[in-house]
RNA sequence: GCCCCCAUCGUCCAGCGGCCUAGGACGCCUCCCUUUCAAGGAGGUAACACGGGUUCGAAUCCCGUUGGGGGUGCCA
């Protein structure tokens, strides 16, 4: 009988999270709930230098936005620097590690003059000095055989000792280093399961090794995860790629589209069929099915799952969805409600919807200057259009005021302007032009029955009325 | 430099020795539908990096080359 199966997310709080954090996070819990296992937090928060605790707030906050729900409380890594402590002692009682007072530039000198080889030389292995202030404590790396474990994504996986440096455990203040603090807790928290991304990749020997050296339990397996690029095929950074997962939030992305998204990142689903529920996926998600390959976050194609997930939400809750995204006033639910399933099906995100229904808010629609020269400037028979609207919307009594009433009295404009076809039927297409940018002020927009019927017959003849003044 | 990873359309994914004249999705292009814009429908564009093997047979296995990326901290 093997153990539960129990993962954990690590980050560390010096930055938001970001995509790629967010996607090795994802694994882990797409993991967790398929096979009824755990997911635990831990803050690495070991480097109190660069630590920002207010960073904390954005992870969980980011993590319980995407729905990632993890299991118990954080564990602060900061809080169980005695047990590091512990282990440490346990290492030099070992004689697994050995103190060392090299400076960053007695080892790179010695190795210039070595001819150019970055990395610890060995220098102190054998001096035999007493561990104390100012002095590392390093790993003694055996100088033979192999370290490998068993890669989800990846195989069998193993690196040749001789080729790992003595690497530093312990600062010269005393501090526990990330390689120990990490090795160590997640044997000591009963981690069964390593999913990271693969920027980690050359720290699974030394991870092993100490745990090796510790008489710790090793991980059932890992998962290095294919790392997450940007155009240029570069490791996605925080800093200059702009990927803070509280942006995307602000952008108007839905947290499960998201998810979907970053599933989708070196995954496939076996049935092909790509966009779907997190239900789903949390079933399907298999981690020997991910691609170890690097993968383009294509913001385009985010963008086509968000909107996929937008049409796939009930009116009702595309509108309590939206709501916190119309800044300039919100419109009747009565009026939003018509024209909601429109805009549903218009939008890619949820900032989209705002600019479909301001017009129903504002006192004097915006003009948009391109729309203004395209539809007014350049259209045709337009003080014609206006004022034939304006005597056959005139005529409509406001209890008679429905899309269909409206359509048919633009209809009859377009007949009276003169934009007819070779059949004498209306234009539509030519007419509506001008009472589009006379009501929204833009070309584009929700279709224009059913806009004028929401706006109403005072404001749709005030409007179509200013404009027409306008040309004088 | 050294160590490591990766390599199928522009992008993401499928393919795990014959079903591949390589499939799906995004994007892009064309057409249809149409009151604008979308959505929807029908088409189209476009890839196995290269070279050696192994095999009756290779996108699939092995080796090399090339290319890209990651690591190389008393950061995490």
């Amino acid at each position: 009988m093997t153990s539960p199966v129990r993962v954990r997310f690590a980050p560390s709080p010096t930055g938001y999270l970001h995509v790629g954090s967010a996607h090795s996070a994802l694994a882990n819990w797409l993991f967790a709930r398929r096979v009824g296992g755990e997911f635990l937090l831990r803050i690495e928060d070991t480097d109190a230098e660069r630590n920002r605790p207010e960073l904390v707030d954005n992870i969980l906050e980011m993590l319980r936005w995407l729905g990632l729900d993890w299991d118990g409380e954080p564990i602060r890594q900061s809080d169980r620097g005695e047990l590091h402590l512990a282990a440490v002692e346990t290492l030099v009682a070992a004689h697994a590690v050995y103190a060392c007072d090299c400076t960053a530039e007695d080892v790179q000198a010695r190795n210039k003059a070595a001819g150019g080889k970055p990395g610890y030389d060995g220098f102190c292995r054998d001096r035999g000095l007493e561990p104390g202030p100012g002095r590392a404590l390093r790993f003694r790396v055996p100088d033979e055989g192999r370290t490998g474990w068993d890669d989800l994504v990846r195989g069998e996986m193993s690196f040749a000792n001789a080729d790992l440096e003595d690497f530093v455990v312990v600062r010269g203040n005393g501090k526990p280093l990330f390689l120990l603090a990490n090795a160590y807790d997640d044997a000591d928290m009963g981690i069964t399961h390593v999913i990271r991304g693969e920027d980690h990749l050359n720290n699974t020997p030394k991870y092993l090794l100490l745990q090796d050296a510790l008489g710790l339990t090793r991980p059932e397996a890992f998962a290095h995860m294919p790392l997450l690029v940007n155009e240029q095929r570069k490791k996605l950074s925080k800093r200059r790629d702009d990927v803070s997962m509280a942006s995307y939030r602000d952008a108007g992305y839905l947290p499960e589209a998201m998810v979907n998204y970053l599933a989708l990142l070196g995954w496939g689903p076996p049935d092909g069929i790509e966009v779907r529920p997190v239900s789903e996926i949390v079933d399907l998600y298999r981690l020997e099915d991910v691609n170890p390959s690097p993968a383009f976050f294509d913001p385009k194609k985010l963008s086509f799952v968000n909107a996929e997930h937008l049409r796939a939400l009930s009116t009702d809750e595309f509108l309590a969805r939206a709501e916190p995204f119309l800044t300039r006033g919100v419109p009747s639910m009565e009026a939003l409600r018509v024209l909601a399933t429109e805009a549903q099906e218009r939008v890619r995100t949820l900032t989209e919807v705002e600019p479909m229904v301001d017009f129903l808010v504002v006192d004097e629609p915006e003009v948009d200057e391109d729309s203004w020269t395209k539809a007014i400037t350049k259209g045709k028979q337009v003080p014609e259009m206006l004022d034939a609207s304006i005597t056959r919307l005139d005529a409509l009594a406001a209890d008679a005021w429905t899309a269909e009433v409206v359509q048919e009295a633009i209809g009859a404009a377009a007949i009276d302007a003169g934009l007819v076809n070779a059949e004498g039927k209306p234009q539509l297409s030519k007419a509506q032009g001008p009472v589009r940018v006379a009501l929204t002020g833009r070309t584009v927009g929700l279709p224009l029955w059913e806009s004028i019927a929401v706006l109403g017959r005072d404001r749709t003849l005030a409007r179509l009325r200013s404009t027409r003044g306008r040309l004088g």
